[in-house]
DNA sequence: ATCAAAAAGTTGGACGTACAACAAATATTT
DNA sequence: AAATATTTGTTGTACGTCCAACTTTTTGAT
């Protein structure tokens, strides 16, 4: 009863092919339902499965073991937020300045910034402690992060006319958003995510000194 | 044999009272340092015991359950910093301001920002979406952070004769530094803990129209 | 001050549960 | 019919909690 929970409405896959992908996806993205509803210690060979509308065996079949599961499923998350943010930005019109301070907004909208995602990002982060090959992934996805930010304030700096480290603010705008969206994770009560968005771009306005 | 691995020389307890204590502290430190080593998921009974050179079963001596371990742990790692941030501060002499940017220096020390309490920390904070007293100790930990570093930053505002948002600038730092404690811990290379001290102290003079 | 009874600290094993990984059998696609 | 997908049962390990036996400290009557 290939059937995941969430998953809602969708056509039944057929061919091999098909089936290949759409069971990698599920179970993945049923990792990632599992890590933000039990945990890494509470995330099992079986959670993971049913949550994705698949036997405990087929596992195994996907994927060579759990560790290799976390891997797929950290690089899911990052890739989904990364689209997400990267198309909200590219879509618009604007300014490169404009652009950059679309970022933290595109970072904390209610598609990305969600209970599952935060959750499951946490989870995830603690697992880069223990788990090399999630640590390796991470480490390169974050490369890859740190580049695209550092050109994003290298063209906004420019186009100002100012002079700055893009490197060391890039660095301070993911230090500070990460800081938020875990922050956030946990005392939903003490700050928004407006609030969230107006600290970042205002963190981004002074060093571009707009401010 | 009370003998936790890296407790070192200490000279064995008498009294009950001294038991007490040495066992308690011993076993939350092993907690810390399961967690550090092992992770959320690789930390059990045993292992928590283990480290503290204590047999499994003194560990339901001690306390109801594993989840209560978790949530002393957090408030002794807690603690810890805490006071040795505090201590640190309160002993330098100084203006408000200097005393507000000491903070990230103690913060990003050699003594606190160790592996240990970086890794033992991301270990909790996951803990705290999935275990409800976690979360609630957590909760009054922050909320009384908060409170201390909107007071310093107001005092350091009303010095500097500026008109800010303490409490926003208070969370801004938090964040910040808390997205370099984790994001740190997990990027080796990317960034030092110079650079970090820089980034928060930066971000506390720019707000302070110190730059 | 002495010393036995009480209290507190401590241990390692037992129990039931649950885990990841494997294997053999069945169903579906090619 | 061959290959691939999928399920269910099995295996050995390890978990948290409980518990009965044992040791050390404390108490209090003398």
């Amino acid at each position: 009863m290939p059937n995941p929970s969430s998953a809602g409405a969708e056509k039944r896959p057929r061919t091999h092919a098909e089936i290949n992908e759409y069971r990698r996806r599920t179970l993945i993205e049923g990792a990632l339902r599992s890590l933000a509803e039990r945990g890494v210690a509470g995330t099992t060979v079986a959670t993971i499965s049913k949550e994705a509308g698949a036997s405990r065996g087929l596992l195994g079949h996907y994927f060579a073991n759990k560790d290799d599961v976390m891997v797929a499923a950290l690089q899911h998350l990052f890739g989904r937020i990364s689209e997400s943010v990267r198309g909200s930005v590219d879509r618009m019109e604007g300014t490169a300045t404009e652009k950059l301070l679309a970022v933290p907004v595109s970072l904390f909208a209610g598609a990305t910034f969600t209970e599952l995602n935060r959750t499951a990002f946490l989870a995830l982060w603690h697992e880069t402690r223990f788990n090399e090959k999630v640590c390796k992934a991470n480490r390169q996805l974050y490369r890859d992060y740190i580049i695209r930010m550092d050109h994003m304030v290298r063209a906004a700096a420019q186009e100002q006319g100012v002079k700055i480290d893009a490197k060391q603010v890039a660095l301070g705008f993911i230090a500070l958003s990460d800081g938020l969206w875990l922050g956030l994770s946990i005392h939903d009560d003490v700050l928004t995510g407006e609030q969230a968005v107006d600290l970042c771009q205002y963190y981004l306005r002074r060093e571009l000194r707009l401010v």
